[in-house]
DNA sequence: GACGTGTTCAACCAAGTGGTTGACAACGCG
DNA sequence: CGCGTTGTCAACCACTTGGTTGAACACGTC
């Protein structure tokens, strides 16, 4: 993986690590929201939400246009499939190990407690 | 999704999002390793790759052993799942919001420009 | 019991994060 | 034009994070 990838990345990680970004991200499934429209739910400033949606662009999760003063806020779901990606790889690649684990342990066993083709 | 998995997530996501725990998670697919092991590679104290580890564990990431005064990392694949469930509930969210958009598109098309039933 | 190896704990530091408030920019509208 | 609405920028604060070093703990070995 590239090091822009990886940079990426660990922005998105970072980006989805706090609740309030991945509740954010939970409602702009649903619809395309503003700025006072995503703010409304929660018990922080306007500028805070503001922030976090700083957060989200530079990850690459969300994009705004401008709709006179307002910037409606849309989720760029392509960027699940990079983490869908990076997971996958590594579930894909553990998984294949621990099948090989089963099968060193088959093997052991047929070693070890009775002689070969010799099983119930 | 109750409090105890969101928290649970938020962990999980900030520990990915560091390039060298992601990194270790990677070498851990491939086999258990000590911490020492695991330090080897990076230009950082034991301690901190200690810390790294600590951060790993707590989201339920890895899990460690005892031998001796050695403390192998064992990965625990089962996260992964907690993610990938994440991810894809809102990506098929996402993805139906963006049929039925196209599917308004559309029919507004079909209002806009044609006669309904109207087509090459 | 003393020593070497592997690992963690504690204190500290620089940089980053999530929050605040206040000022200001960009609009639509009377 | 002046005013209310929407959103961002800037400065600041408390807290966390990733790193350091030095000491201590937990073993196997001599």
């Amino acid at each position: 993986m590239g090091a822009a990838a990886e940079d990426r990345l660990s922005r998105v990680f970072a980006a989805l690590a706090d609740p309030t970004r991945r509740d954010m991200v939970s409602r702009l499934t649903v619809a395309d929201a503003t700025v006072g429209e995503l703010a409304a739910p929660y018990d922080v400033s306007v500028q805070a939400v503001s922030k976090h949606l700083k957060v989200l662009e530079d990850a690459g999760l969300v994009s705004r246009s401008r709709d006179a003063q307002r910037r409606p806020v849309h989720l760029e779901a392509e960027v699940f499939d990079l983490m869908t990606k990076w997971i996958e790889r590594y579930r894909r690649q553990a998984e294949e190990r621990f099948s090989r684990l089963d099968a060193l342990l088959a093997e052991m066993d047929n070693d070890d407690d009775t002689p070969r083709g010799d099983r119930p």
